[in-house]
DNA sequence: ACAAGTCTTGAAACCGTTTTCTTGAATGGC
DNA sequence: GCCATTCAAGAAAACGGTTTCAAGACTTGT
């Protein structure tokens, strides 16, 4: 299974292998008639350019790195999957580079390696260090869920400061005393603001206290916060993962959502419409994160020298049955969108 | 912001770029003496090799190609992630190919262009001639879902008929006679499977109709359905994603969960544990489906003349309160593992 | 002490493509 | 009809490595 080389295809069509790249790249310009004959060669011969040998000339690999944590949460799935198709789009492909928890900054550094066009790092646990070794690539780079300050790199974060403030508000509207924030054991940019935010909100108001989950969806933790002496009658989570945790564990000791138990989440994502769940939520639009990124990718690609950008998507409140209603006029009442109202909850 | 290439280093070192080739890629020997210098050299300047000018006179790449449907369904996403981690221990990176819908096969083809070492296709709805096409590229091809007999291409596919025969000999124990099959709208090799099994066990003890579902997890679909004037007693769908939405409808409409409906997925995602949905289901054990795909590829890239096999996943059946208990020794009842049993469901 | 072997190293060819440099032919203006 | 352009196409160098080949230095056995 010998590779069909440009050479090959030269010998073919009676020409050099210049003129047969010069056709093929159709950068170049050549006669009608040649440029006929060599794409004829070339698709009989079943020829295709080796991105690899064509990159050492050039410098575009067509490849974007991606530096991902997880995929547990649908929403980072969701994201893999909407840049994996827009980059699709223009003849980009995704390569995937799964950053390690610890400080091991040598995964990152595949994006050189293989001298991706770009890199894309997901992962908002990634280490200082491996962000600025990644800043310091020379490539462009796009951060979503941090923010850091160097030349080439381009961040995108979610409003999460005023998202979790406007849940504390709703929450403090409610008359909840004892809150809860559930957050992950490892320290995130985005979790710090959402947490600083709810805090913001309820100062003064609430007793705010911290669980950190170490694993999984946090449901065993949820069990046992739930069934504590001092349980807390309004539960905020940084994201909608932890929160569907909260409620199967509030379900599972018999609490009612949302009479004993408020519970706000962080994405929205799909299971958080759920009728079943109908989780109040933060909702970050995955499609216009994706389509950010794409896009200020690109362009910085066309132009190298742009000024960096930091972009704060914002995070609708988006209120379903996991909250108490309550009077204001400022806040959005959502239902699920395939239709049907907002029904029974367990135990209610 | 030049590249470090060998040339540097060697002349850093002041040996030839041969002899830096020699110590860095640790094949051919070299003296303690001129290795040290070598790699001192070598870390002062930053250099890292780049794969592309290796992967010319090298055939590999340590790039494996990942053809690619949607990651909706979290059990792909698990699966990608489990890959990319797996892959990610022995050196390789995963390159993302999403695989169009239609026949287009010019996107699996990416693995040519890329030189990978190996391509893993978990598109279900991969066309036949994608398929072949990928099959006669010459690199080890692992195809998961769908069994194709070509050279040097291995299969891993769940047993989808046994699991989903026991779904439905469970089903006919509980007396249920209208039963649906919820599937998608375009057909798949697994799918086709999971219904025939369903069928097979169903022959003459009930009536078995088919929706097919063309977006989304089909909640309104499953409304329609379940509010209909001759809805089924029981539903079997074809992944629990879909089994979701049921779910989701039933509560919507009001129905009791297993009382008035019995309910069926399939692959035991993190949400069918969840004590909200308790959904009983055929668990396709994700680990062992990653672990079984990297072993293999890693094996035929060592002996490509390998003979091809065929792996059957057994799917064991996970019972849970979406469907009536029935008196059997021989159908075990799992709950959730973390702890607490099955709760009360909506609507009890 | 000498022949035969083993190590270590450098020079040069090669991988598949692009690109610069040339050359030869065709075109066009006057 | 001649000279200046333009244009198509080939030869060769470059990209950043690896690998074969050859040569020199060093062992080892007798």
């Amino acid at each position: 299974m010998k590779r069909v080389t440009i050479k090959d295809v030269a010998v073919m069509a009676g020409v050099s292998p210049a003129t047969v790249s010069r056709v093929v790249s159709g950068d170049g310009r050549a006669s009608q008639e040649v440029a006929g004959k060599v794409r004829a060669a070339a698709d009989q011969l079943g020829y295709r350019p080796s991105v690899m040998a064509r990159s050492l000339t050039q410098s575009s690999t067509q490849l974007i790195a991606f530096v991902m944590g997880s995929l547990q949460n649908p929403f980072d799935a969701a994201l893999v999957e909407a840049l994996s198709a827009g980059f699709y789009r223009t003849g980009k492909r995704l390569l995937i580079v799964p950053a390690d928890h610890g400080d091991n900054d040598s995964g990152p550094m595949t994006a050189l390696d293989y001298q991706t066009d770009g890199v894309v790092v997901a992962a908002g646990h990634i280490s200082q260090s491996a962000s600025e070794r990644l800043a310091g690539l020379g490539i462009p780079v796009i951060l979503f869920g941090r923010i850091l300050e160097a030349p080439g790199v381009d961040c995108i974060v979610a409003d999460n400061f005023e998202g979790a403030r406007r849940a504390g508000r709703l929450i403090a509207r409610s008359g909840a005393k004892r809150v809860t924030t559930v957050r992950h054991a490892w320290d995130t940019f985005s979790d710090d603001e959402r947490v600083a935010g709810l805090c913001s909100a309820l100062k003064g108001r609430a007793r705010v206290e911290v669980v950190k989950i170490s694993a999984g969806n946090g449901f065993g933790d949820a069990l046992m916060l739930l069934s504590g002496p001092e349980r807390p009658d309004a539960v905020f989570c940084v994201n909608d993962v932890l929160a569907a945790g909260v409620l199967d564990a509030a379900a599972a000791v018999g609490l009612r959502v949302p009479e004993d138990l408020s519970v706000i989440g962080f994405d929205d994502i799909p299971m958080a419409s759920s009728p079943l769940y109908g989780l109040t939520t933060l909702r970050l639009p995955v499609d216009e994160v994706a389509g950010w990124i794409i896009e200020r990718l690109l362009r910085r690609l066309e132009e190298p020298g742009l000024a960096v950008e930091m972009h704060r998507v914002p995070t609708p409140l988006i209120v379903r049955g996991s909250t108490r209603r309550v009077l204001s006029a400022t806040v959005p009442v959502h239902n699920q969108a395939e239709g049907g109202g907002s029904p029974g909850r367990a135990g209610k």
